[in-house]
DNA sequence: AAAAAAC
């Protein structure tokens, strides 16, 4: 199926579409829209960035048009269920824009802005409304909406709203819109509780699956450095930024309080920054949203509130400053890069009391990440506690033999000589981003398996700050020497983790 | 263990 047409999507629908620029259904709309439009409850195995949002937006309003009524007011049409205010926001952009030239309306409720707006907006008449669960049930409680017309409901990420704890709240929306509704559950995994919830909810739903778990991330570059602490995680990412002057970079903090503290170190040091987390009020979110879309902060500092579905064209580097605690974040936050097919670079950091989480991480996409730094060769590296190496017989790649579009990664030889040398301390002295030696903070994106690469020139001079070489950068992932490299350096001193 | 989400 090469165009939306042969979906069945009538002309009006395809009007807005092409004015938006949409050309070709993407593989979860072209298997989703035809039944949706046939009336089949729908699991949608899939990620946001996959074009999840027209998959079930095209068709509901595709049908909400041809049954001809106009929304009540109070009364709602349709319902899509999101876990975070942001995402509820990004969804209604994009259905507002299938809609413009159409009667329907669409509606967004969430919590955090002025209660009133809502209510009113409300009581003119919403077509399709977008919410977090919170709100909404704030809403019907005041009586300011009913859900008793609700032919429509769409729970997004729902494998998230089971994390975040909305499984109660799901169950309460999910009676109060009534029986003879169409339902679409999409979920980037199926663990067993949405699988039950799927279940009660769902009348013999037909399922769709476009993202087997790692594919997403196939085209994302991802290495990670190991560092003893945290001073040199910021230290690295400081001269990682500067290498990167044209795109965005998205950088994830286990915390609040840290990405807050993050932020304004970098900003204070030069890089317009901006943060986002739970603390923030809801208008200092989307104002830093805003402006990192817009591209006038390139550096945005957030907690998990951003790993799931915010859809950034410009994001080309993702930082996991602190590894994740649940490894399934860690593939929705580099997820943030290499959309809409581009290419996309994610940056691990791993203190010695990450390693578990690495590991787990590294389980669950069936991949081994390319070491970026660390002062022995990478096998032992990895096992920091001199347990011997690990990764024998472990393959790269998403583990599912699907990639379909690079050469076999090799794994690097176990002796090979370190070339990174990276005078830690000097770099400690930096205050601010610097330009001036860029290229020693690059190496050859393949091929140096002979222990050296012309990004190292100026190795010899800098080793004598260690008292041994530094780490060789293992760059395993790639033998496409066009990539964009990413700097990859030793850490200070070379110091062993562990 | 932290994060998000209702006031």
């Amino acid at each position: 199926m090469s165009n939306f047409k042969e979906l069945g999507l009538s002309q009006q629908i395809l009007a807005a579409l092409s004015a938006n620029g949409f050309e070709k259904p993407t593989p979860i709309q072209t298997q989703a829209i035809p039944q949706v439009l046939n009336g089949r409850d729908l699991i949608g195995l899939a990620q946001t960035g996959t074009g999840k949002t027209a998959a079930f937006g095209l068709p509901m309003i595709e049908k909400l048009l041809a049954d001809g009524r106009r929304a009540d007011p109070r009364n709602i049409r349709a319902l899509v269920l999101a876990p975070t205010r942001e995402l509820v926001n990004q969804i209604a952009a994009n259905l507002k824009l299938f809609v413009k030239k159409t009667p329907l309306k669409v509606g967004i409720v969430v919590g955090g802005v002025s209660i009133n707006k809502q209510t009113e907006q409300l009581a003119r008449g919403v077509d399709i409304l977008v919410a977090t669960p919170g709100r909404l049930l704030d809403l019907v409680a005041r009586k300011a909406l009913t859900l008793t017309q609700g032919r429509y409901l769409v729970l997004d990420e729902a494998d998230q709203m089971l994390d975040l704890g909305f499984i109660h709240d799901l169950r309460k929306i999910a009676k109060l819109v009534p029986k003879n509704r169409q339902t679409l559950l999409f979920s980037a995994t199926m663990p067993k509780q949405i699988a039950e919830l799927a279940g009660e909810y769902l009348t013999d739903p037909v399922k769709v699956e476009v993202t087997p778990p790692g594919k997403a991330a196939d085209k994302i570059e991802q290495y990670v450095h190991f560092v003893p602490g945290k001073d040199l995680k910021t230290q690295i990412l400081k001269q990682s930024l500067t290498n990167n002057p044209d795109g965005l970079s998205l950088i994830f903090s286990r915390t609040k309080h840290g990405a807050e503290k993050l932020m304004k170190h970098l900003d204070h040091v030069g890089f317009k920054a901006a943060s986002i987390h739970g603390n923030k009020s809801q208008s200092q979110r989307e104002r830093a949203l805003k402006a990192f879309r817009d591209g006038e902060i390139r550096v945005l500092v957030a907690t998990d509130v951003a790993a799931r579905g915010i859809d950034i064209p410009g994001v080309t580097h993702v930082y996991n400053y602190d590894l994740p605690e649940v490894p399934d974040a860690y593939v929705h936050r580099i997820g943030r890069t290499a959309r809409n097919g581009r290419d996309g670079i994610a940056i691990a950091f791993c203190t010695p009391d990450e390693i578990r989480l690495l590991r787990d991480i590294e389980k669950l996409m069936g991949i081994e990440i390319a070491v970026a730094s660390g002062d022995a060769p990478a096998d032992q590296a990895r096992s920091p506690r001199g347990h011997g190496g690990r990764g024998n017989g472990q393959n790269r790649g998403n583990g599912g033999g699907q990639r379909q579009d690079k050469a076999p990664r090799r794994k690097r030889p176990a002796r090979e000589p370190a070339v990174t040398g990276f005078a830690g301390d000097e770099l400690l002295r930096e205050d601010r981003p610097q330009n001036h030696d860029r290229r020693d903070q690059r190496v050859t994106g393949h091929g140096h398996h002979d222990g050296r690469s012309e990004g190292n020139r100026n190795h010899e001079a800098r080793k004598h700050h260690h008292g041994r070489p530094g780490p060789q950068d293992s760059h395993r992932g790639r033998s496409d020497g066009n990539r964009r490299q990413d700097m990859r350096r030793t850490g200070k001193g070379g110091g062993r983790q562990g």
